[in-house]
DNA sequence: AGCCTTTGACCAGCG
DNA sequence: TCGCTGGTCAAAGGC
């Protein structure tokens, strides 16, 4: 526990970027789109005009008998985050907003705002606000436009701060009327002379840059994304059903809870999206409820109820706590996410502990894939961008708002624009008001394929021309790398290279050096002999390979490599491991005596090498001419010996993978294009002379794009 | 076909 | 060194 501390990170670094006044009011406003100022409510509530909340949050039908109960229910956000002990020992989040936007925002003595019969509402201890329906608490959360200017600026035209004593104040208590009212509110209040949604200059602070909270949240279960939380640990308790759980939050910034007490029931029942991802207007709020188990997302099973996706890896009693706690890992490749959740008997959640950072974008509603989790839109447009290699560009009447990828939208280009963001809900006002025509990025180039430092570069060059704006282009660069990242794993979706290997039985083609996990085993069609499916168990790592014998060669063994290059061969874990790798990345694990004096490419060599494979599986990538070919192909002669052959083939598509392992009468192969390569000799490589095979081989390979 | 959950075993850290 | 504990692995079966 105690280590995941270590993963506690300086918010400035990984605060997402600012999403749009629209994610904020289309939360606000549900459904549709009313006329009166949600701000007003709060304002109203200011001054002590509690409403209750009646209707759940999301697209619960407040007339839906199955909820009558909820009428009667009180949607509460909690608003502890600000808790006094976090502000007053961390020193306020006001005063460092305030400090980092260059004025100097009075804090708001809220007490004088708190109802007087707040104390005596059903115990309620702390501030409470009541959120329409369709209001995502984590769009409040998220929401650097609400915070920074919605809160912290003061009114354009009042100079008051309209709304921050809904936020800052941690006293007040915020109900929102009837949500009809709520509804017709928000417009009016969008287009009232009290309230501007000043566009978020890209200079805006994320949210709270710099906070180096170590802090906990403590939230009720399901109501956040953890990607909010990058590097951090969060958290969440709900410890007692019935009561509304304690709000602690990881940062100064605030955070909300927000629960709803459902009468005679101890389940906290989740309200809202999650903080990450306000889901777009049309989106349903709860979709980030539970993909498999429905109904009450605090209930039996829920590991996907934060909008990720998770596999379970292991369940555990764990002493000091009454209730069995399990362990989940994100399925998204490349995401190291791990969450612990410890459940009640009755299925709720009491506890969620997140560790890591997500670094993808919340998968699409109903798909369980990893793979197929990412931006499906995107991917066909990657193969649009790819194929044609032009940028993409919007659509006429475009400006699609991408939930998940809207901060984007908020601060690029066109080009960018409804191609991937493909939630089209103009927000007109903050497109135009944040489209440069200096943010133009060639997408088909930003979007590459590579993870590698080269496209590093490449976004970085997206960003060129900001190098002098400080906060502005640094903000640009981390949402095109953030989108980058995300679309490249959209560009997995479709173009993971796959390898066919074969060797005899007498090759362990699991012990290649890496650590590998069995997920699964199937007896898949034609072919008698099961199929065991693999992961690679490097963090981080999506390489997946699935081992079968043959069907009429028990002496052959299959194995589908497929996924690439992100790390070295790992350390071994004991001396004994059978599958001990280098203790560092320039010395190959030795298990064949005879490969002795084969080296391990460089990783730098590899990275490279492996750019080629991955940009260019096809055929083109080795020299074929761009001809799609069927079969073995005489004119493939990459030959090596098969020591070459296996390292490369190793190689190829695990990262850095370069040792020399004995494999015999290895076959490679791409199933996809049907190219195999025989292993032959090669009288040009000269293996005996200490140098890799693999080495070799990857520097035949033909250069450039072949597509 | 692929990935998930279940669940007992294993491993490493710590006192 | 040993036992406890939390975390992870992995076989098997299910979805």
């Amino acid at each position: 526990m105690g280590g995941f501390d270590d993963h506690v990170a300086i918010m400035g670094d990984w605060m997402p970027p600012s999403p749009s006044p629209r994610t904020f009011f289309s939360s606000l406003l549900g459904d549709d789109v009313g006329s009166r100022s949600i701000f007003e409510g709060a304002n109203e509530t200011k001054h002590g005009n509690l409403a209750s909340g009646h209707e759940h949050v999301g697209n619960s039908d407040v007339n839906d008998g199955a909820h009558a109960g909820a009428t009667s229910e009180q949607q509460t956000v909690k608003l502890n985050a600000l808790s006094d002990q976090k502000m007053s020992s961390r020193g306020g989040l006001m005063e460092r907003m305030a400090a980092r936007a260059g004025f100097n925002a009075p804090k708001l003595n809220t007490e004088s705002l708190r109802p007087a019969d707040l104390s005596q509402n059903q115990g309620i201890q702390s501030p409470y606000l009541t959120i329409p329906p369709g209001l995502s608490p984590t769009t409040l959360l998220e929401s650097p436009v609400f915070l920074s200017n919605s809160l912290v600026q003061p009114s354009p035209t009042t100079g008051k701060f309209q709304f921050s004593s809904g936020i800052e104040s941690r006293n007040s208590v915020l109900m929102m009327e009837d949500p009809d009212k709520r509804k017709e509110n928000a417009l009016e209040s969008i287009n009232s002379s009290s309230f501007s949604f000043k566009p978020v200059p890209e200079t805006a602070p994320s949210l709270f840059p710099g906070s180096t909270s170590r802090s906990w949240l403590q939230v009720n279960p399901s109501n956040f994304s953890q990607q909010d939380f990058p590097n951090i640990e969060v958290s969440v308790h709900s410890q007692n059903p019935t009561q509304n759980g304690t709000f602690h939050q990881a940062s100064d910034f605030s955070r909300f809870s927000v629960e709803k007490n459902v009468k005679g029931s101890n389940v906290i029942q989740k309200v809202g999206g999650t903080v990450e991802n306000s889901p777009p207007l049309d989106e349903p709020q709860d979709e980030d409820i539970d993909q498999r188990g429905g109904g009450d997302p605090n209930v039996v099973g829920a590991p996907a109820e934060d909008g990720y996706n998770w596999r379970k890896y292991g369940q555990k009693q764990v002493k000091g706590s009454e209730y069995p706690r399990s362990y989940y890992k994100c399925t998204h490749p490349n995401c190291p996410v791990k969450k612990k959740v410890e459940r009640s008997p009755e299925g709720h959640i009491t506890e969620i502990i997140y560790k890591g950072a997500h670094n993808h974008h919340k998968p699409p509603p109903n798909r369980r894939s990893a793979l197929g989790s990412t931006n499906s839109l995107g991917d066909l447009q990657l193969d649009r961008a790819e194929q044609g290699g032009a940028n993409i560009q919007q659509a006429p009447g475009g400006g699609g708002f991408d939930w998940r990828n809207n901060t984007l939208e908020a601060t690029s280009s066109e080009n960018l624009g409804s191609e991937y963001c493909n939630r089209s809900a103009p927000f007109p006002a903050q497109n135009n008001s944040q489209l440069e025509s200096g943010d133009a990025v060639d997408v088909s180039s930003t979007f590459s394929n590579d993870e590698d430092e080269d496209d590093r570069g490449t976004h970085n060059s997206v960003s060129q021309g900001y190098d002098g704006e400080g906060d502005e282009s640094e903000s640009k660069r981390r949402k095109l790398e953030t989108y980058s990242t995300d679309m490249t794993g959209a560009t997995r979706a479709i173009r993971e290279p796959r390898v066919v290997v074969q060797t005899t039985s007498e090759v362990d083609i699991l012990d290649d050096g890496y650590r590998w996990r069995k997920y699964g085993q199937k007896v898949v069609k034609g072919n008698p002999n099961p199929r065991s499916y693999y992961k690679c168990t490097s963090a981080g790592c999506n390489v997946r390979k699935h081992v079968e014998r043959a069907s009429h060669d028990l002496k052959s063994v299959i194995t589908t490599y497929e996924g690439k290059h992100n790390h070295d061969v790992p350390a071994a874990r004991n001396s004994s491991h059978v599958n001990s790798g280098a203790s560092n990345t320039h010395q190959a694990p030795v298990t064949a005596p005879a490969q002795n004096h084969l080296h391990r490419p460089e990783p730098a060599q590899l990275q490279n090498a492996m750019a080629r494979f991955d940009r260019q599986p096809s055929l083109g990538s080795f020299g074929m001419a761009g001809r799609p070919q069927l079969g073995p192909n005489p004119g493939f002669s990459y030959g090596m010996n098969q020591q070459g052959l296996s390292s490369l083939a190793m190689a190829g598509f695990h990262p850095n993978l370069g040792q020399p392992r004995p494999m015999h009468n290895m076959g490679f192969t791409f199933p996809k294009e049907e190219l195999k390569v025989e292993p032959m000799s090669d009288p040009g490589l000269n293996l005996s002379n200490g140098s890799s095979a693999y080495q070799q081989f990857m520097s035949r390979l033909p250069l450039g794009p072949q597509m």
